[in-house]
DNA sequence: ATCCCGTACT
DNA sequence: AGTACGGGAT
């Protein structure tokens, strides 16, 4: 392959992203991170992974996982588990939302779908506390639907490979879409999130270590620290305070008010 | 698009 | 106390 610059996403050619579907492959083949939950396919599982993973890290969430499944060792368990059971389980994770959200999901699948989670990013997407993030991961990974998995991590290192400040959410989601390798969606949604976790990191990112280093336009153009912009501190502000003092003409004050 | 939520960090 | 974060819901 010979290649001059990064590519321009919108009409790149189909050899172009076998490249790079290739190039990220091989490399979570190679250095991907070793998780309880990674080459499991039983969707149940990777629905407690991902469920789990929300706003909480890796490190916590293993001993979390384990002992989830432990304890409601397939979806018939926990979807007939009684809540305080659940919500035990969940102490110390925070947000117990999500915990109410994956029994309510589990009774849900249970009455509605026999038992079966359901394998397309609509369906799940009606599950309680299931987003398009959650959706496309469990579709993927459990279901191979060549779907994308567009979290906080892969945000920043597609932002990073098409050199914007802050793309928008439909340019984000066809650039993912197109990406998805078609063949491995749910390696390569993982892998993404893992590259993102890793080497395409918010800070110093290690781009000498980056398999996609070769399309990112922000790695060619030394913008990568600034990619995505950082958030604008405070934002506009909605109502501005204004204080008047009233005075006569030597200046005694009239009226005082303390706001 | 924008808001909401619960938590971690400062 | 205030703000940042990363998801979901609307």
């Amino acid at each position: 392959m010979t290649r001059t610059g990064p590519t321009d996403w919108l009409t790149a050619t189909g050899d172009e992203l076998a490249s790079i579907r290739t190039a990220l492959l091989a490399h979570y083949d190679h250095s991907r991170r070793e998780l309880p939950w990674r080459g499991e396919t039983d969707p149940y599982r990777i629905w407690v992974s991902e469920i789990m993973l929300q706003q909480t890290r890796v490190e916590t969430v293993i001993p979390y996982y384990r002992r989830w499944l432990e304890r409601f060792p397939d979806l018939e368990a926990l979807a007939q588990a009684e809540i305080d059971d659940v919500l035990l389980e969940w102490e110390g994770l925070g947000y117990y939302r999500r915990a109410r959200n994956l029994q309510a999901g589990a009774m849900l699948v249970r009455d509605r779908y026999g038992g079966q989670v359901p394998d397309t990013v609509s369906e799940l997407r009606a599950l309680p506390g299931v987003g398009e993030y959650t959706a496309g991961a469990i579709a993927s990974i459990a279901f191979n639907e060549p779907v994308p998995a567009v979290d906080g991590n892969v945000k920043r290192v597609l932002a990073r490979i098409l050199d914007e400040l802050a793309p928008s959410g439909s340019a984000l989601r066809s650039l993912a879409k197109r990406l998805v390798d078609p063949k491995r969606p749910g390696d390569w949604n993982q892998a993404l999130m893992d590259l993102g976790a890793t080497v395409c990191s918010p800070r110093r990112p290690l781009c000498e270590r980056c398999p996609l280093s070769p399309w990112c336009r922000a790695r060619a153009a030394g913008t990568q620290e600034e990619r995505p912009a950082a958030k604008p501190r405070g934002g506009v502000p909605k109502s501005v305070r204004i204080t008047a003092v009233v005075v006569d003409q030597r200046e005694h004050a009239l009226v005082e008010r303390q706001p």
